[in-house]
RNA sequence: GCCCCGGUGGUGUAGCCCGGUCAAACAUGCGGGCCUUUCGAGCCCGCGCCCCGGGUUCAAAUCCCGGCCGGGGCACCA
């Protein structure tokens, strides 16, 4: 058996194939039918083509982050697979606690369309109040929801205790008074609350008469001002909107299972059909923060940049690290629908990123923490011709000049590599042997020209750079960022934006480009 | 404490609904090799998993019961 692997591997892959077609011309057909058939989502249930109509319903009170992606893109997906519509609704309803910010409301735009979202209207909650409150009037005169005055602490209690409010049983007349005296400002904040009636013995008392709209006193709300001081709780807003959208299909984290059945009341009063509903587990990367108070906390303390600090998750630091949307999307549709929680390594993003990124990101030289090496014994200028991609040499060359004379630099990153090596190939240009290896400074003498020669001799390689600009390096690990100095090769074509390998070291992409200091962001491996 | 929901290799997912074809698949990771002027890509080989205990059954990753572990909820937040 081994005999036999060992035989197939001296084998040329072309000379494997040809072999193989030959005694197993079936395994062709099948490889490529199997591979066909895997990945994508499965079927939503009664989803019918060109009826599903899915929501995204974040409060812009931060930025967007890997997080939130998972039902958003989700969302996204089965709305095209079905040729249905995506809406994006901000649920931007509580001015106090989580209060949005403007320039939320555009990031998460941004964000989404940068995803290659397709977003087919935007709602504003906040300026939907004049809805939430119909339905509200609605559900009191149905005498499915009561005004209830009761100081929080007292109704905890009786809730507890699964026995009515006071105010629960009190006439449809009487509500609608204290109805309007919630609209007309005699209430101040937290002197009254419209709740909506459900089982009084329900099992989680965090279920029975939950509260739908609260007051509050100066709202200043960033889209309607001091206009309204009566604002929908989210179950209620929530409940309401999906409805008066047609959203057909609901999908979101499994901490919103409970309040499916909170909602699930105002659907049965009004004989309603609920959606479908898709709760998913909690995605997150090892290592990286997706909490909006800890990112806000650690912007303000200053340990962070920004939203967009590449050692977090959110889908601008995610972007400022290069990766690519696609790659984001890919990951959240193999981690599918699962309800269970799911931590990725960032193994797995990495790997589906270098797929896309590697056939088009161009390579350049970079050497880190730079130690000139003098080489002695070559007399003349040699220009070494590398390739801007290896297996695409028709995109072009770049071009590094050797001059007796002067130094060349490598990376004291391969300071080890070079103390126990002999010989060494500098990569394109020519062998070298190694007279004096220390961390200050190499002396090596010309040895050959060949490529073919230190092949032949197993003689490592490494990267170098004749003179260079100033280029530095960002390596977010953890919740650590660190910074590698060193020199890029002088004509490298680099703008900002562009994602690129830097031989040997890694794929990074260029963060900006000051006084000539080139800045970039490492992504992977 | 009460109420939900989960548990398949190091990681992520498929299989579970409808028991056998699953001594378990795919990707990533790791080890080895081939190829290659990158420690990249590609290719080949290998490593490694059904949380535990009972039960039902001719047969259980799959069904039932109990336990353990993990996550979430229990706001006039979303």
């Amino acid at each position: 058996m081994n005999k036999i692997v060992e035989e197939v591997n001296k084998m040329s892959i072309e000379e494997q194939e040809t072999k193989l077609r030959e005694i197993y011309p079936e395994f062709f057909e099948k490889k490529e039918e199997k591979h066909e058939e895997k990945k994508g989502l499965p079927p939503l249930p009664k989803a019918e083509k060109g009826k599903v109509v899915t929501r995204f319903a974040p409060n812009p009170d931060g930025a967007f982050h890997l997080g939130n992606a998972r039902a958003a893109i989700l969302s996204h997906e089965y709305a095209r697979m079905y040729d249905g519509k995506f809406i994006l609704r901000f649920d931007d309803t509580d001015p106090k606690v989580k209060r949005p910010e403007p320039i939320f409301y555009e990031w998460i735009i941004e964000d989404l369309k940068w995803l290659g979202f397709k977003i087919d209207e935007i709602h504003y909650a906040s300026d939907r109040l004049e809805i939430y409150y119909k339905y509200a009037e609605e559900l009191i005169k149905m005498g499915k929801a009561y005004v209830c005055t009761c100081k929080p602490e007292e109704f905890r209690k009786l809730r507890d205790a699964g026995k009515p409010c006071p105010h629960r049983d009190e006439p449809v007349e009487i509500q609608l008074e204290r109805w309007e005296k919630m609209l007309d400002g005699t209430y101040k904040e937290g002197e009254a609350v419209v709740r909506i009636k459900t089982d009084l013995n329900h099992p989680n008392p965090a279920v029975r008469d939950w509260p739908a709209l609260r007051i509050i006193d100066n709202p200043d709300h960033p889209r309607t001002g001091d206009k309204y001081r009566v604002w929908p709780l989210y179950n209620f807003a929530s409940a309401i909107d999906d409805y008066d959208l047609g959203v057909t299909h609901i999908f979101r984290g499994q901490e919103h299972a409970e309040n499916e059945t909170r909602q699930r009341y105002i659907y049965n009063y009004f004989g309603w059909e609920y959606p479908v509903t898709v709760h998913h587990g909690r995605l997150s990367i090892e290592g990286v923060i997706l909490s909006k108070s800890k990112t806000r906390k650690g912007i303000r303390e200053g340990k962070y940049l920004g939203w967009d600090d590449p050692r977090l998750g959110t889908i601008r630091a995610l972007k400022r690290r290069g990766i690519l949307p696609e790659a984001i999307r890919e990951l959240i549709i193999s981690v599918g629908l699962k309800r269970s929680d799911t931590t990725i390594s960032w193994d797995n993003l990495a790997a589906i990123n270098r797929k896309l990124i590697d056939p088009v990101a161009n390579r350049y030289f970079f050497v880190a923490d730079p130690i000139p090496m003098y080489i002695k014994g070559f007399e003349e200028e040699f220009t070494a011709k590398v390739p801007l991609h290896p297996d695409h040499p028709e995109r072009g060359y770049r071009e590094l000049k050797f001059t007796p004379e002067k130094p060349v630099y490598v990376s004291k990153d391969d300071l080890e590599l070079l103390k126990k090596s002999e010989y060494i190939r500098l990569k394109d240009l020519f062998n070298v042997k190694l007279l004096e290896v220390s961390e200050g400074k190499i002396v090596a003498e010309f040895d050959s020209i060949e490529y073919e020669k230190a092949r032949e001799q197993r003689w490592h390689m490494i990267h170098w750079v004749p003179e260079g600009k100033e280029c530095e390096v960002i390596i977010p690990e953890g919740d650590e960022l660190t910074v590698k100095k060193g020199l890029l090769e002088k004509d490298a074509d680099v703008k900002v934006d562009d994602i690129v390998q830097f031989e040997r070291f890694g794929f990074v992409r260029i963060d900006a480009i000051e006084n000539g200091v080139v800045k970039a962001i490492f992504a992977h491996k």
